[in-house]
DNA sequence: TGTACATCAGTGAACGCGCGTTCACTGATGTAC
DNA sequence: TGTACATCAGTGAACGCGCGTTCACTGATGTAC
């Protein structure tokens, strides 16, 4: 790892400075609000100069998007491995949805926006926050705590473990907003081990 | 019911075709591209006529949600009731899922636009899709079928059940379109069966 | 049935706005000798 | 250490664009007598 130049330091911190505004007027105002203006305007910069730092509005957005995957992922991997598989695959869902209610922007961007949805590498093995639950489930799998149906594997099964927890951020980031009629972590907990225990057989 | 003037008549068939207009710019171009002016366009209207049948952009959009609430609802209503509790819940889940495959930019209207989201009502008693997922899973635990738990009852498991047909309808509508490494539909199914059966303990 | 008038449905042009991006420029920072 | 020059980081003004909405208008449709 070669040492950075005050000159490149201070270009990276600039960087970050600009995901972060662009962070904070997504949180704020929603992605609709997002601007290269509202974004100069956060940092004190005339928004021609964010043309040094990124191509276009949209590599803005991918980079922040990127950054939400790679924290995502992050906050799955600190789950502690050594629980069996199905406490394990629910206390990866909880750091997922858990994620998603502290970091509403970055989860709401990166799937939210059409512009970076359906690629088929997003869910496969390049993906690695997906590949963590394939994992899971595989170790499940092995040890016989799920069973697979003709219908119902590996793929099926990650695929709709990454469904509920998808639904339940998404209801609460945009539907349930103001709305507590209960404590939702409790509640969420419940419904992946209703879900799970079906897993077994 | 009072028979209307032709003016009427063709009052009310305008208002559809803008509508239906909105509908089809949401479905090939998304929420962004839905404008005024390019409604306008595809009914050969000037955009100012269209302020004869709306008040604003924004009314149009309720309009669309509105219908989109209806139809729903329509469609879960269509659901045989005599079914068994578990079988029952599992049909309006794939009801739900069905409506939000064939109509996404209602789907995608309705549950991504901010401005229509967060209300107490919307989830309370006056939402009729909703009040038919309580009624459902009442009727498991009437019957017998689902069993509560002191952090897990009426509400929060139509909550989760909300969450994970959302979370399927959101995932295949944003995130996996132009992917299908498996038949959806029936590993759908598994999933609701799996989430059902976990009900029962 | 004919006529006078009111209402309705729609047009075309214009408004002000915020947007992403470009461009010529300038002063500050770093580099070579 | 000093000087000449290249590169970097940032500015300010302007571009063209599409947007929602308003307004004065006009011809068509409906109504009253």
């Amino acid at each position: 790892m070669t040492t950075l130049s005050p000159r490149e330091r201070r270009h990276l911190r600039t960087k970050d400075a600009i995901l972060d505004a662009a962070r904070q007027i997504i949180r704020e105002q929603g992605a609709d609000g997002l601007s290269i203006r509202a974004i100069a305007e956060r940092i004190e910069y005339s928004p021609a100069a964010l043309y040094e730092y990124f191509g276009s509005k949209e590599e803005i957005m991918a980079a922040v998007c990127g950054q939400g995957h790679e924290r995502l992922t992050q906050a799955m991997t600190a789950v502690d491995p050594t629980l069996p598989a199905p406490e394990y695959l629910m206390a990866i869902g909880q750091a997922y949805i858990a994620f998603a209610m502290q970091n509403p922007e970055h989860y709401l961007l990166m799937f939210t926006n059409p512009a970076f949805a359906g690629s088929p590498e997003d869910i496969g093995a390049s993906d690695s926050s997906f590949t963590l639950l394939l994992a899971a489930v595989q170790r499940g799998l092995d040890e016989g705590a799920f069973k697979e149906r003709p219908t119902y594997g590996l793929m099926q099964m990650a695929y709709t473990a990454w469904a509920i927890v998808h639904g339940i951020a998404m209801l609460r980031l945009t539907y349930l907003t103001n709305y507590d009629p209960f404590d939702f972590d409790t509640a969420d907990r419940e419904a992946l081990r209703s879900f799970t225990s079906g897993l077994k057989k």
